[in-house]
DNA sequence: TTTAGGACCGTACCTGGGTACGGGATCAAG
DNA sequence: CTTGATCCCGTACCCAGGTACGGTCCTAAA
């Protein structure tokens, strides 16, 4: 694996899928190093760099958020396992409480879609009708 | 039921369990009518109104954006029940979607946790260690 | 040598769903 | 009549995660 400094910021993008706005984005909220530019004036980066722009986004496609995965990295420098673990479970968690409230939206929409699809057209609709008539949301 | 103007902006909110900034802005947004000043310069509103308005949060909690909701509106003016029924079903799609999404990452995410937690400290943490040798993320 | 296509940088803008601010008018209570 | 709470309105700002723009500088290929 090359260990040289050889990608333009242009090819690191591309090896990561991404554009040059989001490398340099990356880089503002110190995900990323800015390479100094030794070689000429152009920030040239490593296969390490490259390594680390897929952990972003891989860890990102897991639903953490940038934040957290500067966390994660910082976590990584002192290898900390235990606190990995910890946000790991936090977003897992995170996770199990959006999928039930999503759940609970869809078998709302379906009780409306169902009952709609019965009954007689030009009368109110049922599923606008619904929300004429539920209970008051709840505070959240 | 009292169809004449009596509530103020600042009831109008208190009784939807919003703040008066919220109803402004959904009146910038066209989905709440900004009723005229004809009694002195504060402006009135009817206990329709206010079911609008609850209407409005009713539907968002089920997901519906205000765009959405804008439009839900619109087909309850024309009644067309069929429009309403598949607003809802692309909805209720969007929900299965998001669920399947988060499941997914569910499972990678314990798969992660439970890993990490055999093992022994000071390796490398397996969490961190996946994005790090995971294959490239699919273009979204 | 010229020229196209990057790279560089700072800064502004985008989405969605609001919240906050500031200055003036008005209303109800004491 | 004054005080303090509301109302009115326009405008700016917030969050995340970027995208877009504009101007200058550099580099590789023909």
């Amino acid at each position: 694996m090359n260990r040289e400094p050889t990608m333009s910021i242009g090819a690191l993008a591309a090896a990561a899928g991404v554009s040059v706005e989001t490398v340099r984005y990356y880089q503002r909220r110190g995900l990323l190093a800015r390479p100094d530019r030794r070689y000429g004036t152009i920030r040239r980066y490593t296969a390490a760099d490259r390594e680390r722009l897929l952990f972003v986004r891989r860890a990102q496609r897991l639903g953490f958020t940038l934040d957290e995965i500067a966390q994660l990295l910082a976590l990584d420098a002192v290898r900390d396992r235990a606190e990995a673990r910890a946000l790991a479970a936090a977003r897992r968690d995170d996770i199990d409480a959006r999928v039930a409230d999503l759940l609970a939206m869809r078998r709302a929409l379906d009780a409306l879609i169902e009952h709609c699809s019965h009954g007689r057209a030009s009368e109110p609709c049922p599923i606008i009708d619904a929300f004429r008539h539920a209970p008051p949301p709840a505070a959240d």
